[in-house]
DNA sequence: TAGCCTTATGCAACAAGTTGCATTTGGGTT
DNA sequence: AACCCAAATGCAACTTGTTGCATAAGGCTA
């Protein structure tokens, strides 16, 4: 499971709470995974009873107490691991592709409510990356390859994001 | 859940068995949905319990019967409802991506050969789509609208894959 | 002053997806 | 003769992800 480990290298990163994760998931790496706070609470304490993760408590006034993870011995050799050995394919599931399949039936403005509105959401998602892009990569030359290895991801994330927006202009435009 | 409406779309094309079903997505479909067959036979039990979907058991000689299943009136509403739906964003899960976000961490060694064997793979994917061009797309100007609407879907996974590819050349080439 | 947002955590129930195993017969391979 | 593959279905147990609810205090807004 993928989440344990982007836990991991999350953590590996810099210790933190359930909820400095999901701060985290929010901003920067919102192209990367994202995932509800039940299951960060829940994976981050099976995590701690594997005895990859450690915790220490810290006690706030008036507040609920703020948990604080780290990886152990045994989590940075997990993470090894997983690091070495290749991802396995993820299962395609593309429900809009579906909707291609019964043209037919698929009301022409539900269709181009559903595309425009996606249109609109990746112009946003463009947005976001361009505000990360400038926050934390203003230079890339100058960043060490470890530095600049996630702004890959992100060109990545921009590109495929505008690969959809001009397949879903030209739908639009083909009409019907 | 869009497994129910994948199944409902596919055999209202067509009615068929789980085992039918499970060969087209294999099949043409490989870039819209893939499902185990354990999950189809279960769904499509679920479909039946639900009114949404009925069947007629076709016996057959030394073999077990096949169950072939059409869509019910209810079935088609509700088709027709959640084509008139759009649908929700699905959460970005991207393990690979982690990866680079490790990359002190991350073997060169087996950087490369992560990235190298995705390469092919997509390189494969590329050729199976290819392939369905060929055999049902051959001349997308010539059909319907309706025809040619999953032309559009097959398209689309061409371009990503080839940006997918572009980008694993480069990060590549940039090495170590 | 009533209601929502933020910080910070969690349980319980459910839905979705995976893994392992099982059946039955014919055909092809070693 | 022994083994695997294809056709065709299914159960049981498990993991992963979602939804709904709950707590508790302070600050902000209508």
């Amino acid at each position: 499971m993928s989440l344990r480990a982007v836990l991991l290298i999350t953590l590996q990163r810099e210790p933190g709470t359930g909820y400095d994760i999901l701060q985290r998931f929010k901003a920067g790496l919102a192209h990367v995974w994202q995932a509800s706070h039940q299951q960060l609470y829940r994976e981050l304490d099976r995590l701690r009873g594997d005895g990859l993760l450690d915790c220490e408590t810290v006690p706030q006034a008036e507040r609920p107490d703020r948990k604080v993870y780290h990886l152990t011995v045994a989590g940075r050799e997990a993470l090894d691991t997983w690091l070495a050995e290749p991802l396995a394919a993820s299962p395609v599931r593309q429900p809009l592709f579906a909707k291609f399949f019964a043209w037919e039936h698929w009301p022409s403005n539900a269709r181009r409510m559903e595309l425009t509105a996606l249109h609109r959401q990746l112009t946003e998602r463009l947005a976001t990356y361009a505000a990360i892009e400038r926050e934390w990569f203003a230079d890339p030359q100058a960043l060490t390859s470890a530095e600049r290895a996630p702004w890959h991801t992100l060109r990545l994330g921009q590109r495929l994001t505008e690969t959809w927006q001009e397949w879903i202009e030209e739908v639009l435009e083909e009409g019907e």
